[in-house]
DNA sequence: GAGACTTCCGGTAACGTTCCCAATAGATGC
DNA sequence: GCATCTATTGGGAACGTTACCGGAAGTCTC
């Protein structure tokens, strides 16, 4: 039982020298094809697997790659390690998979950790503003989210939050909703004012004050968006009311916070999300909301890593396009409104 | 920039023997604490940092485990996935995370991996039945999940589904329903089994024929879950209908049904979930169901790994507790019933 | 048939670390 | 002052693999 087999003791039961039995497992052209079916015939009796730690002493290639997101159990970020997981799968590698709770020091360690482990390189969503920590990281890597744009210059993978604002805008005119209220994000986020930004854009092109646009701030939780919905509603309490929330957990909250307060969705409560998470299928209605491709983000972003790796060029800043996905939150008032000339939508 | 700082660069920059350097870095009591500042001063110069391929070739010891479970995305195994990783990093170790798809393919392929890699030991959700693929694993290792069962010779972790199911039957009671309809799993998964059985003892300790009680086969599903209730209410059109749905996503199926029937929740249906997937908490109303102890799981499982590879005695099996998680979906007809004097339920 | 070329193989040196053994210097014991 | 002990250090070997170099055949060229 003892010890597991070497190389060397499948270079002996064949017959042949290490180098021999090497070549003849990693598919060098310089072997025989007799030798090599005796040097497989020989690993596979003695049960041999390739120790990757020496393969990566020697090769420096250690077959090893790291993933440092805020919290695996979120289930965007889930996600997106699934994505990631696929692609280095594919590619014989593994994946080393860390969360950094939004901590600056767990994510230090975790970075460390990683290069101690001579990962061949990194995809992170980072947590710190500081740009030397990567700077210093001393390994290809790619990072991943929209507080990637602290980093310009390294290449990185998000999810085009001006398209995705846009589509939601647009859908929500469709359905005669010109002027929507906001539930925003905290004002410490990036990610908040680009929604805002694109925002205003829509309005601008539409002749829009944005003034008009009934703004809240919350924090991305269900009981921020619930606290939000409840103001919101106080400074709006006739009318039908839409709203675009910054993510699905706030819509959840305000979803709630609008039954609570006896008006029902869809009928005087348009709501509209923005994540795509698997809750908000779940919810009554079910939650309309504008997806991320949480998972291609992390497929491409493996991908990319490997890109770089290889020495492939590399296009900098990617964004990939968000979805629309309805379900039943949002009211069809475009009939109603005379925007419009006539409205098809399904009730 | 080139080459990285081995612990030879540390040596000369600190004028001592590799040796020497290598003692000072990893706190051996043999070494000048003078000498031993000098190292260490050297170090953080040349920003030298270990190698863990080189030592885990020399010591044996990777600093690497694995986990091999269903799939990251699914909310239960993602936070038993942060429960192991939390504890293999309090060890100051990596965890490799794979996700197997209930495919025996890929659950093969991650065990090679995961040997290759030379980790220190595994944790893993068996999806084959096949005994001899852990037999001949080679490494130390904790089953996880209820699966585990089929491996009575492993260290195994998993949720206390007996007194889960006696749990919720208990509340049941207390809330006037001693005769649930149940929505169960597949008839190939072993949970459904044990579930039955508890329901049975059940039924025999308060002199109940278990064949009052309306039973419905379905996947884990949503899909399956909304179906299977459309049948129940088809066998039970009037009066309250109390269900026991074998997981959330059964159960969240079954509100909508019975939603979309006009049978309104709690009113006229009784739901209660089992597994404590965050969705139940955004349904309407929240879902009432059993939480099995996710994170606590992973915790255990990794603990346990540590354990068996320090050579510290095995508890063999391990089933945790599970916890009631009260939320809207169960009506209180306690009152109205004569097994119980009065009823103090929260409408 | 001599040289060049191809095909295949073996030997040896790394990769960066830890472990073991020997060596030095000073301290201690009598 | 000699032997012994302790504290500290240095020098090699080893872990399992791959890369490089050289050599032994056999094949081809003219």
């Amino acid at each position: 039982m003892g010890r597991r087999p070497t190389i060397i003791d499948v270079a002996k039961l064949a017959g042949v020298s290490k180098s021999t039995a090497a070549r003849a497992l990693s598919d060098s052209p310089d072997v025989n094809d007799i030798t090599r079916d005796k040097v497989r015939k020989a690993a596979l009796a003695s049960g041999y697997e390739r120790n990757h730690l020496a393969v990566g002493m020697r090769s420096g290639r250690s077959g090893l790659f790291g993933l440092v997101i805020p919290d695996i159990t979120n289930p965007f970020w889930a996600e997106v390690a699934r994505g990631a997981q696929d692609v280095v799968e594919e590619n014989g590698a593994s994946l080393l998979v860390f969360s950094s709770d939004w901590d600056h020091g767990r994510e230090a360690n975790h970075l460390r950790a990683l290069r101690q482990a001579r990962v061949e390189g990194a995809i992170v969503n980072p947590v710190s503003d500081n740009v030397d920590d990567f700077g210093r990281f001393g390994l290809p890597f790619v990072l991943i989210g929209s507080s990637a744009e602290r980093f310009p210059d390294t290449p990185s993978i998000g999810s085009d939050i001006a398209q995705a604002v846009r589509l939601g805008l647009d859908h929500l005119v469709s359905l005669g909703h010109p002027t929507p209220a906001l539930i925003l994000g905290p004002k410490s986020r990036l990610a908040r004012a680009r929604f805002l930004r694109t925002v205003h854009e829509h309005c601008l092109e539409r002749d829009i004050d944005p003034a008009v646009l009934l703004t809240e701030d919350s924090d991305y939780t269900f009981e921020g968006g619930f606290a939000a919905m409840q103001r919101l509603m106080a400074r709006r309490p006739h009318g039908h009311l839409a709203v675009f929330c910054a993510n699905d957990l706030i819509a959840l909250g305000a979803l709630l916070a609008a039954r609570e307060a006896g008006r029902e969705c869809p009928r005087d409560v348009s709501i509209l999300g923005f994540d795509g998470v698997p809750a908000g299928a779940f919810s009554w209605p079910g939650l309309t909301t504008i997806e991320k491709p949480a998972r291609e983000l992390g497929r491409r972003a493996a991908q990319a890593l490997f890109d770089e790796i290889a020495g492939r060029p590399q296009d900098g800043r990617t964004y990939l396009p968000c979805r629309l996905i309805e379900r039943g939150s949002l009211a069809d008032l475009s009939a109603q409104t005379p925007l419009r000339v006539a409205g098809a939508g399904r009730s």
